[in-house]
DNA sequence: CCTAATATGGACCGAATGGTCCATATTAAT
DNA sequence: ATTAATATGGACCATTCGGTCCATATTAGG
């Protein structure tokens, strides 16, 4: 990160000092629309003219305000962890079991990857691919990323035992890596060209292994 | 492929006709180069002059020999699937049994990739995260690439079924899938920083749920 | 109204991109 | 020796890449 920090966290927002023409796009879908293409196309697939134009601002606005096509990058990848884990602990939250929350989250994965247009997965994951093995800075962040589904995983398993649907002698944080590591693997299936019948059937193994 | 099919077959090697100057460098050996480094680094992050200073040649020859950097990249992806799928089938055909094949076959993955010094994955998943989605002729690559990988798993689980080591209500196929999917999930977690541990029990969860 | 601060549009930059082309070199067959 | 066929080196190309810079516009506070 280049940029002072003052500018992307955006104390600008919080005003003080003397404050200056006002933007004339919302930050926070701009960096959504940046989100999303990252997504969908990866970092070097996607040119900063492609960002330029989705994102709808000027190339000095975007410089000014989010940095370089690399610190954007970070930031929505910061944000893409914070949507996910906030949507997961969510769910889980509200699920009737700890077990029931899990055998959803990839049913549900499955039906909505196969309803989608394009098969995007998930961006850690595929970014991990792509950047973590030779981009150190993104590959902390990928690292926070599964560390940070995995806990949620973890929760929801601990929660299981205790409900007994679980078996205790299972260990919570090997079982939950193990999830994750299966939700990447489906997202690569998907990538790969998987049919919905191939999906599912994965995605059953995945939860009969639970025991 | 826009290239003439009797040049990157080398129907130049049976020879025929009138032969004119040979080749200064090994094609096997070039193609080999390109397709470490693709495997290493994906394929938008790799550059023509890339790939001219590892494979040593001139960039005439190289577009002359292999076509265009996408040609090129076609034919790393088919040499890298025949390269893995027989080295599966061959260590499935010396195998003590099936069971063990994969047993075997996901710990010595783990092993190797802990002590490799760069996690590179495997270059068929990589490019499905990478290219598939919008790239329909490496789409369908990567699509045999994994059916023949799952075939290979196939043949191990029906061994096995036989020889009593697996329960016979499982379908071969599905779980097949199921496994290359995890094969995946693990690449991906190598590349998010997940460390020997953790791959370890992975890998353990993966073969208890074989049942 | 003036000034400090921020935002925007767009010209501009050097470097790198993938790719083409042609002159020259080297071979085998006639 | 000539010819047909292939290989090679490197000049050359338009385009795109990510990024900088500056003049101008717009705001809030004094």
């Amino acid at each position: 990160m280049s940029l002072p920090v003052d500018i992307w966290t955006e104390r600008s927002y919080i005003s003080v000092v003397n404050a200056g023409r006002p933007r004339e796009f919302d930050t926070e879908q701009a960096l959504d629309a940046a989100m999303h293409l990252f997504w969908r196309q990866g970092y070097e697939a996607t040119s900063m003219q492609d960002l330029l134009d989705n994102m709808q601002l000027s190339k000095s606005s975007l410089y000014q305000t989010f940095g370089s096509k690399h610190d954007l990058f970070q930031q929505c990848l910061d944000r893409y962890r914070q949507m996910m884990t906030s949507g997961l602990q969510q769910a889980l939250d509200n699920a009737p079991s700890g077990k029931q929350f899990i055998e959803d989250f990839f049913t549900d994965w499955v039906v909505d990857t196969c309803n989608a247009d394009m098969r995007i997965g998930c961006l850690i994951m595929n970014s991990a691919t792509e950047l973590a093995p030779h981009d150190e800075e993104v590959g902390k962040l990928i690292k926070q990323g599964t560390d940070r589904f995995a806990k949620v995983f973890q929760q929801a398993i601990e929660r299981a035992q205790r409900e007994g649907d679980i078996a205790n002698d299972k260990d919570p944080v090997t079982l939950s890596y193990f999830l994750v590591s299966n939700l990447s693997g489906l997202n690569a299936m998907a990538k790969a060209g998987a049919n919905r019948k191939v999906l599912k059937g994965i995605a059953q193994e995945i939860i009969q292994s639970l025991g």
